[in-house]
RNA sequence: GGGCCGUUAGCUCAGCUGGUAGAGCAGUGGACUCUUAAUCCAUUGGUCCUAGGUUCGAAUCCUAGACGGCCCA
């Protein structure tokens, strides 16, 4: 692109290994055009593995098959006069056979000189099956169309240090299977959530990420600045009260698959920015939604990964039979059988049953607050087979619809699976005048110090009093699905480029 | 935020009670036309995370810090 691409900067440190890639590169410039790209291929290694999975080196030299091939130079064994070697595309590995007598003693003696493990290479030939039998290819032409300037890890560990596997998850992905695999699987979850939603006629939408007023979640924002309004902005925490500003408008089935940001501490659960499926629909209400979350993924399941059962971190969970169904209250008294109800139903008791587990209960917390914070101490880590807990307190569900029959707690639910919570729905709040009350509370717990505690959106508020149809919406947390999906330990493995503190190389900090 | 563990060659790792750094792979030179962790011979390669300190002497012991992993809040 720019003149200075021909003259790289020395790097100091920079090895050996490195500076005989960049001789090899250099000759190639000299040579003419060190970066082609004028190679097309017509296979790809998986597909051919498979497609003549069944046919013999005799068939396959009666009828010849020639194939062209792109990919990186994974494995070299190389003999006098021929070589094996194995190239990975995208779909996967095939092995190359590479001879003198083919290719002509020039253009082997190059290959055996020239080429380095990590090069990409173009190569055209036709398949046969070796003695032990792999089906490989017998190039008549091998191509270098990129070189690699810097050695890959070792063949057999490959990459196995963590941080450099997030840090350069390039590496990563070029050396481990098991990675490609988890990245595969979460384009799967994203594709059959869009395509089981669109099927059902929710409208897919995108909200805004930058908002002036961040809402739809109790967390902290981050903040960023908007030169020319020159105004604070917040990134989004969750893109739930626009998604019900559009049921308002008349979109009675809408959905967003996009991040969130919270500002809050890094661990293998949490990651600053994070994806959230959320979904409403008007004429609806949280039992229809858990059916849809039940249905919704028992089909994915079986769509993904081929089975009902999901097996993460050593434990097993059945996803083909009828998920449980419990209320808070009901799980509290389930994991704390020496409580009766008489301690958990009266402010004053469940206070001291909390405060005698050595929880910090706080002053202003009514019975709601005390009873989730009893449930999530000594329940939720406990849900280990798919779970529903309803009948959340009104105190801690600012924006769900109160029950009818018991107004102390909502029409709401929460979903677990391995002792986490996966996902969260309710039949939504669309009294107004209820709202405005409960943005009021937020408001005042903010002003008393609680950082988390919302905002009070008037627009919002507006909206529904124009009239929101009832409604029902979820927000299912992507990571963590797909974290259970994929057996995967850490919210890092299923993030492609999780936050990491920078590198701070030497005197650049 | 607290605790524990880790950081040594490009990668994967040894390095004991303090005596001046090693292996395998990769690389380099050579042999080899069915190998697949190819094999055989020879061989190069180090900011031992950083900064201080103790010591005649520190990869090793001490202190502080950086980054990461795990557990806890």
């Amino acid at each position: 692109m720019t003149e200075q691409a021909q003259q790289p900067a020395v790097d100091a440190d920079e090895n050996k290994l490195i500076a005989q890639r960049r001789e090899k590169l250099a000759a190639l410039r000299e040579a003419g055009v060190a970066f082609p790209n004028d190679f097309r291929r017509d296979a790809l290694a998986a597909d051919l593995l498979e497609r003549y999975a069944e046919v013999d080196g005799e068939a396959l030299e009666a009828q010849p098959v020639r194939v062209r091939l792109g990919g990186r130079l994974m494995s070299r064994r190389v003999m006098g006069k021929a070589s094996f070697v194995h190239i990975q595309d995208m779909s996967g590995r095939i092995q190359l056979f590479v001879q003198r007598d083919q290719l002509g003693t020039d253009a082997y003696q190059a290959f055996k000189r020239d080429l380095d493990l990590g090069d990409i290479l173009g190569v055209e030939g036709v398949l046969f099956r070796t003695r032990t039998g792999e089906l490989s290819v017998k190039c008549d032409s091998v191509r270098l169309l990129t070189k690699s300037l810097r050695p890959l890890p070792e063949k057999f560990h490959g990459l196995t240090d963590m941080e450099s596997r997030y840090r350069q998850r390039y590496l990563d992905l070029i050396m481990n299977a098991t990675t490609r695999e988890t990245f595969r699987v979460r384009t799967a979850i994203v594709q059959f959530i869009r395509e089981y939603l669109n099927a059902r006629g929710y409208l897919e939408v995108e909200t805004p990420m930058m908002q002036v007023i961040p809402g739809g979640a109790v967390a902290r924002p981050f903040i960023t600045h908007h030169n020319a309004l020159d105004m604070d902005l917040f990134l989004r925490i969750a893109p739930e009260l626009f998604l019900k500003r559009l049921v308002v408008g008349g979109f009675e089935k809408v959905y967003e698959i996009n991040r969130n940001f919270r500002n809050e501490g890094l661990s293998t659960r949490h990651n600053p920015e994070f994806t959230m499926l959320e979904f409403y629909q008007a004429y609806a209400d949280y039992r229809d939604l858990m059916d849809l979350t039940e249905a919704m993924l028992r089909a994915m399941a079986e769509r993904v990964l081929g089975r009902t059962t999901i097996d993460y971190q050593g434990a097993s969970y059945d996803f083909g039979k009828p998920f449980a169904r419990m209320t808070v209250r009901e799980a509290i008294l389930h994991f704390n059988p020496e409580l009766g109800a008489a301690d958990i139903d009266d402010l004053d008791a469940a206070r001291r049953v909390a405060e005698g587990m050595g929880l910090a209960v706080k002053p202003g917390w009514g019975l709601g607050k005390v009873q989730i914070e009893l449930f999530e101490h000594t329940a939720e880590h406990q849900l280990m087979d798919p779970t529903f807990i309803t009948e959340y307190p009104t105190e801690v569900s600012p924006l769900a619809r109160r029950n009818d029959a018991n107004p102390f707690v909502t029409d709401r639910f929460e979903f677990f699976v391995g002792g986490r919570e996966l996902a969260n729905g309710f039949s939504e709040l669309n009294d107004a005048e209820d709202q405005a009350e409960r943005f009021r509370k937020q408001v005042e717990e903010k002003e008393a110090g609680d950082l988390e505690a919302m905002y009070y959106d008037a627009d919002y508020v507006r909206a529904l009093e124009h009239g929101m149809p009832p409604t029902a919406g979820e927000g299912i947390g992507i990571d963590r699905l797909v974290m259970l999906f994929t057996d995967a330990p850490s919210i890092r493995d299923v993030l492609l480029f999780p936050h990491m503190r920078p590198e701070g190389r030497g005197s650049a900090a």
